[in-house]
DNA sequence: ATGAGGTATGTTAGCGCTAACGCAAGAGGG
DNA sequence: CCCTCTTGCGTTAGCGCTAACATACCTCAT
């Protein structure tokens, strides 16, 4: 009786559910004579199931298109194999590119990245942090490390293992990987002056609220300063869709401020294209009349004439190395490393 | 007793469970003094919850930290209120500009984007597009057409929406957005020819498999074969980490070959900018001498002197009407057009 | 007064999966 | 021969949440 309304109860379910569209596990079982338990274990693949079953259960899970629910998954095992990445923008080339590098090592690990846009108002990132933290990714990596304190407390909150990446100039969370932004900035700046520039220009955003480019531009004046020069040549270039279109009206106000100038150092390789495209256009040589310099190493660089002298940074293996620290991390592993300073590279081409 | 027993027992497990660090929707309902389904009303918002019991209710989960565990409410719902998104690559900086388009009005509408990066084998695109699936995603959105036959078939057997986008010459499985690729090569290869163009080069991708790049290439041969031109200066520029390297060795490939050539054609800006770059290293006349076009109107192709003539996709727009098609049928609403044709736009700069 | 209709909240029964334990059957050592 | 150990599988009891159905109370027309 009970075992007849079990199975009434069951079918008219399954009638019900063929709405919705998927198969579950107690189907496949069903289907190839074994437990949910057994399927589970063959899925999990670490479980003992001898080879006939496992075929049985591979046969019945193509029959049936079953894909494994893994909110019930995760639900039950309170493990999501998720990890969280917030950006602050997608269509930033650079941190494309880290997520590019974060992708490939967690998808081989059989985690999945969930991302999080960031890049708005402190109440709309607190928001999408809510909402990752509510798939209880197993770790996050923060690409960028520009969180709001609220943003900040409720990562902190959540206990899971954090990774930042790209600026290792501020205290950290819990593990870093990345360069200082403040260093890079000031060792092109040194190089400029060691080349003989003594009126430099410096182009950057509005109010850099974004901590890289604080530190950027506190490289640029801390290397100006020790070097007796005028540090005050600072603009910001506005905010617009392209930045090599800013890097150029930035460019064209400078030298209309300060005709002097031997120099234009811009924090982005975008800004530093432009610039240098507008230098050219007015008939100024490069790098004889005047220098320009960026930052990024973006493709564009190495190909522009006469090539932008710039940073490389690494962006790839930001990624890459921020993937294996989680990674390992969340083997169990709490030895070595919490932070790592992949460092920069001084990359001089033509322009400077 | 029994009260006893299951207070005990709630208490030892709060006190395990603190140790993975999460309150849970009872604690706040507690906390509150209400039940629980109460709690979930308030946090749904479309239940009938009265102001004090709501202030209570969020005071209490601020006290907590509670973040809703959004699998727990998927699993119960059976909505996850994630959307998938297959992309063939993350760095690929159009792809990145339609997906911020789709993230925004997604994020309006409460919805969390989760990106499947496929752009590897079709063994490892199938993993990707599992891996997704199970998450059970309310819909899907395919950045890019190019799916394998199995990847397109468990699509579809998940009996969810499914938008594609970019390319429109081929059947669809659901919905789409974007634009016809054949058309777009074809009127740019037209306007060459208007312009007195009569040995044309193009370069693209080895072999294109990919959709978008093999319906390109068929505009170029038809307009040249509709022309009677020569449509045999097809190169394929190989794989490699920047484009505009491509597209400038690729120029210097096919000018060696065919020192005639009026006109190069190029499927991407990158390679247009690259292969501009190459003419004019060369010293020969840009657009005097020989013509340079690409496809995409990236940001550079405005800046690079004299201009690329290119042209433009509407690449934000295609996510952002996506996410509109997407966010309407999930509202219910199955009237209204299921193929959206965004057009193209011939920009004529310096270069042609 | 009285029942109809609304509003705010509580109760019950799962969603699909896995951890933890249980147990039978065979292998291997003494 | 027994005892242990290993292998392969099943059973039970939830994970944290919500749909669907109560229930209590209040308002208002009759």
């Amino acid at each position: 009786m009970a075992g007849w309304r079990a199975e009434g109860s069951d079918i008219t379910k399954r009638m019900t559910k063929r709405i919705g569209g998927w198969a579950r596990m107690a189907d496949v079982a069903k289907l190839a004579g074994v437990s949910m338990m057994t399927v589970s274990r063959a899925y999990q693949g670490n479980g003992r199931v001898s080879d006939a079953t496992r075929a049985r259960i591979a046969e019945a899970a193509a029959t049936l298109g079953y894909v494994p629910n893994l909110a019930a998954a995760q639900l039950s095992s309170q493990r999501s194999r998720v990890i969280a990445a917030t950006i602050p923008s997608l269509s930033h080339s650079q941190f494309a590119i880290t997520l590019q590098g974060l992708a490939d090592p967690f998808r081989e690990a059989g985690y999945q990245l969930l991302i999080a846009d960031c890049g708005y108002s402190a109440e709309e990132e607190l928001r999408a942090v809510s909402t990752v933290l509510g798939h209880r990714p197993d770790g996050l990596v923060a690409i960028g490390v520009d969180h709001c304190p609220a943003a900040r407390d409720m990562i902190c909150n959540a206990r899971i293992p954090v990774v930042e990446t790209w600026d290792l100039d501020q205290p950290v969370m819990d593990m870093a990987v990345g360069f200082s932004n403040r260093l890079a900035a000031c060792r092109m700046t040194e190089y400029l002056i060691a080349g003989g520039r003594r009126s430099i220009g410096y182009i950057d955003f509005p109010a850099p609220v974004v901590r890289r480019f604080m530190e950027r531009r506190r490289g640029f004046l801390d290397a100006m300063g020790a070097a007796g020069l005028r540090s005050d040549i600072v603009l910001d270039a506005g905010q617009g869709p392209s930045g090599y279109a800013r890097g150029r009206e930035g460019a064209a106000h400078l030298l209309e401020c300060e005709p002097d100038l031997d120099a234009i150092f811009c924090a982005t390789d975008a800004h530093g294209v432009g610039a240098l495209l507008e230098c050219q256009r007015r008939g100024l040589s490069v790098p004889g009349r005047i220098a320009v310099t960026g930052i990024g190493d973006f493709d564009i660089a190495a190909e522009i004439p006469p090539g932008l002298t710039t940073v490389r940074l690494h962006a790839r293996e930001i990624g890459r190395q921020a993937a294996g620290l989680m990674l390992r991390r969340l083997e169990g592993d709490t030895a070595g490393d919490k932070v790592l300073d992949l460092g920069f590279e001084l990359v001089v081409r033509g322009s400077a």
